[in-house]
RNA sequence: GGUCGGGUGGCCGAGCGGUUAGGCAGAGGUCUGCAAAACCUUGUACGGCGGUUCGAAUCCGCUCCCGACCUCCA
């Protein structure tokens, strides 16, 4: 069906994708703990499977892509004694544990609106899930791989690695060395092994979130509602699973265990793992500080950074890395792809007004078009390869901008032709990399509208102009440019746009 | 301490055995009333030390530095 190629941690190498189905992809990917505002980190991580999901879908896949929403069970500080986040949250800023979880939520989804990232086919909560969940727990119980202790389940680790010999192939672990003699294991009595983890928790009186289950009045492990819950929407086996570096374990370790405990099978044929925001060489993160909201992003209010970027800027920079590496976040880069991004934006759109007449000679620009269209596709074919894309895409720029120059050789292009290079900057730009472009109209009635009044100031300057009244003409141009409307006398004319 | 990943030009960031990555910034030029934009040309590079090879940023060894995971994290 396609060239595509993934990066399977699994294998840790590069694999020629082929779905279970023919034509269909299940793609489970890890969502947030919506305990409070998403940040940057998050928003790269999902900016990447958005742009795994729409080229998927591109190259005609009909995908169901589900994307989580942990509202439970996720517990802060070490092992399993912690209390679990949306609980702390919700005692913190008095309000229902619901509450909590519509709050970010909410401020999530708006979040992904903003930066243009599709909603995926599904976004179960681990909540809407808790019998699912407990039916899971019954089925490892059923298999022998959990054991009951006082109220709580556990994952006997060290039984499903006698069995299956696979605990510790997706994060490269070995369960000796994990747990030999570095960690202090404090409170851990009711664990056999310290690799154990837990899989339905007892809860004890102060906790706010709770369910009934066979063994104690509690709530399910964190790990195990990704299992349950792609299990129910996408199979026992999937094609598949996606998430932040940062999961890999013990988390996707985990998930893999139960699902195996469960129904003996591997659960995902492909893991896709996104690499890490930096910021000041250091992993961004909510838990020790080192980060900065999309907010301080717009707004420039950081003392990271010198000025407001806007989200499509801010995507445009995280597209320059491939997902797999990490990106380090500075002003300065910022600041590059800030004109890197109006670049390919005007030259498309440009490109998009182009009005071409077949010519009766072919030069030799045309083969360079059609050599440099193929190969936008070959780069997002090699494992979403979004930098070396993009690459592809600046190279054509010149040739775009050249046409407007009305030398022979760039006119010299077969109608088809530019009819292809339109419609790959077209898809590539906007249904692959969902960008927007953020200073053109785009059914915008205040835009447009402004664009009228624009082409009668432009017309009054050329009047001037003609007239050589060069005074008039630069008071025009430099009022308009404290608005941040910049002027461009080009040869076929003066064009506009907000800076 | 264990495991894994990385060090590329002023900045960001691809590549991973021989070919220009690309963007931003810099230099020169064309165009322009001037400017901006655009177009053309262009410099600066692969942490260090050895080795393999006709040829290494790319493979191997050693070494220095950085990061991630091992505990909640996208």
């Amino acid at each position: 069906m396609s060239g595509l190629q993934v990066f399977n941690s699994l294998k840790k190498e590069k694999e020629v994708f082929e779905p279970i189905n023919e034509g269909l992809v299940g793609m489970y990917v890890c969502g947030p703990t919506v305990y409070s505002d998403v940040h940057l980190g998050n928003i790269r991580t999902f900016i990447s499977f958005d742009i795994i999901y729409r080229y998927l879908k591109y190259l005609g896949y009909k995908v169901r892509y589900v994307r989580n929403i942990t509202d439970v069970g996720h517990l802060v500080g070490d092992l399993d004694q912690g209390e679990d986040k949306i609980a702390e949250r919700a005692k913190l800023e008095n309000l229902e544990p619901m509450e909590v979880v519509q709050k970010y939520s909410n401020g999530f989804h708006q979040m992904m609106d903003t930066f243009n990232v599709l909603p995926p086919s599904i976004e179960p909560r681990a909540t809407g899930h808790i019998i699912e969940q407990i039916e899971m727990v019954q089925k490892i119980l059923d298999n022998k791989l959990a054991y009951v202790k006082n109220g709580s389940v556990y994952f006997d680790t060290i039984k499903f690695n006698k069995k299956y010999k696979s605990y510790g192939q997706l994060s490269g672990r070995v369960i000796d060395e994990l747990f030999s003699e570095t960690r202090e294991l404090k409170n851990q009595s009711e664990k056999k092994h310290p690799a154990d983890f837990a899989i339905w928790m007892k809860a004890d009186d102060r906790h706010l979130m709770k369910w009934n289950s066979p063994w104690s009045v509690g709530f399910p492990g964190w790990h195990l509602e990704c299992s349950a819950m792609s299990t129910k929407y996408l199979g026992e086996k999937f094609d598949i699973h996606g998430g932040g570096n940062d999961l890999k374990f013990p988390h996707h370790e985990n998930e893999v265990a139960q699902n195996m405990g469960a129904c003996g099978c591997t659960p995902a044929n492909y893991w896709l793992h996104t690499n890490m925001l930096l910021m000041n060489g250091r992993k961004m993160s909510k838990s020790d500080g080192n980060t900065i909201t999309p907010l301080q992003l717009f707004t420039g209010e950081s003392e990271h950074i010198t000025k407001g970027y806007s989200p499509m800027v801010i995507k445009f920079f995280m597209l320059q890395a491939h997902y797999r590496s990490t990106i380090d976040l500075s002003d300065e880069a910022l600041s590059a792809a800030e004109k890197g991004y109006k670049k390919i934006m005007e030259a498309n759109k440009f490109l998009q007004s182009i009005e071409h007449t077949e010519p009766s000679e072919i030069s030799e620009v045309d083969a360079k078009i059609t050599e440099g269209i193929k190969g936008v596709f070959t780069e997002l074919d090699d494992d979403f390869n979004t930098p070396k894309t993009l690459a592809r895409l600046f190279e054509l720029v010149p040739i775009i901008n050249s046409y407007k120059d009305g030398k022979a050789e760039f006119l010299q292009i077969k109608s088809e032709t530019v009819a292809a290079l339109q419609k790959c900057f077209q898809d590539v730009i906007f249904d692959i990399f969902g960008l927007q472009d953020e200073y053109a109209s785009g059914g915008n009635t205040l835009y447009d509208s402004l664009d009228g009044v624009m082409n009668l100031v432009i017309e009054l300057r050329q009047e001037a102009r003609s007239k050589k009244d060069w005074a008039t003409a630069d008071k025009i141009r430099d009022t308009l440019a404290k608005e941040k409307i910049v002027i461009k006398d080009g040869k076929e004319g003066t064009s506009w746009n907000l800076n």
